[in-house]
DNA sequence: TGATAATTTGACCGGTTGGTAAACATTACA
DNA sequence: TGTAATGTTTACCAACCGGTCAAATTATCA
């Protein structure tokens, strides 16, 4: 009998662990690099090491594909935010949570720039997780600067301004890396980039939420 | 005789002219929304209210219309930095850059998003920009705000790094337009989010790079 | 081992894509 | 006004795209 491909209803095959596996690490790849309408079946399948049809019986379809790619990458893409901890002190935080972005810029490219492409291109496939999950997120964490400042202990500040910045300035580097390599030149961008990066992004948000000198002595 | 569509041999026409510029905006359109691959000759003569052999014949093909987009567009994109003047005084040359891109960011977002969906793919047609005249101008400048650190009017810090905080935080509001608005929800996403933002990016560069306080008295 | 289910493949299909050819229409200008 | 150059359209093409189908192959396990 032929099932409905890759279905559910039987428990997944050692086979169908290995080949999806391999599918979505292709899918991520071709998908980072061209964005969705850019990117053909056949290239992913290429990629793949499979044909075209081989491929479609894991994945119906290239939205499938795609969803599925979503769904497995954005829960990690979330995690350093989630790391972003309440009860920590907030320069260490802060600090702590642009090393982690700026480290998956370096590590994981690929997935910054295939939520890049999307993002930019209208985010056709992604805005229930955006309005949701993301913003929900957002919001919790919004609070919990928004408490810090009210506290004292950094500077008052628009708290979502502050993650926008800390997310573009880090997801630069994966995003933009030719640009960043283009401009830097060969001087600057071997292993030492990153090292830079993270020198210069401290100094301007632990410098730029220092609660201002106030006239009285400490 | 039916010389080379839109040939440069003659002088323009009008109909040139007005076509070319029509077609043009029509291509900013679908180009920034898609991308090279993921955009199509008919979307754009759709786009254009003309017919594709018609668009075709002053443009012969997608890259040649792609290209004419890139080299028009791309001096308007540069102008911020341009302005950037090693004579002014540092804090307010930085603040008016910012200003001055947030308000590129606002105004031009398809710019924006057009160069932004090349450098993510990878550049493969604006390379040559990238290392020729971008990176020039960027070493320049990069000069000057070294120059001021050294003279103890800003804080030491990576003028390359720097440059692409800027750019990073304020393209933010363009390119990732989507996310920003997902997350801002209904309540902070009008009229008043670019000066939220300006508001924001303004104290925390200024802050970042204030010269860190001497123990010696003023 | 054999039967049954899971996997893989080659041939194919309708629609779209970038681009062309040639006839037709319009403009500019002597 | 006539005519040559410019501009526009219709019909078309080959390659590509997402996806299907049925046949062939391979894995599983009683």
């Amino acid at each position: 009998m032929v099932l409905p491909r890759a279905a559910r209803t039987q428990r997944r095959t050692r086979i169908q662990e290995e080949k999806e596996e391999q599918i979505l690490e292709a899918a991520l790849e071709v998908f980072a690099t061209h964005g969705f309408r850019g990117s053909t079946i056949d290239q992913i399948a290429d990629v793949a090491g499979m044909s075209k049809p081989n491929l479609l019986y894991y994945f119906r379809t290239k939205e499938t594909m795609h969803r599925a790619l979503i769904d497995r990458v954005l829960d990690t893409w979330l995690d350093p935010l989630r790391e972003f901890d309440a009860e920590g002190n907030p320069a260490s935080e802060i600090r702590s949570y642009i090393r982690r972005k700026l480290e998956m810029a370096r590590d994981f490219p690929r997935e910054s720039r295939l939520f890049a492409n999307e993002v930019l291109q209208g985010a056709p496939h992604i805005e229930d997780e955006l309005t949701g999950p993301l913003k929900a997120l957002v919001d919790e964490k919004a609070e919990v600067i928004r408490s810090w400042a009210r506290a004292g202990k950094i500077a008052k500040c628009d708290p979502y301004h502050l993650i926008f910045a800390i997310w573009s300035t880090t997801q630069h580097y994966a995003d933009f890396d030719v640009q960043v390599k283009a401009v830097l030149g060969e001087a600057h961008s071997g292993e030492g980039r990153f090292e830079d990066a993270a020198r210069f992004l401290e100094q301007l948000f632990i410098g730029g939420l220092a609660v201002a000198q106030e006239p009285s002595a400490t």
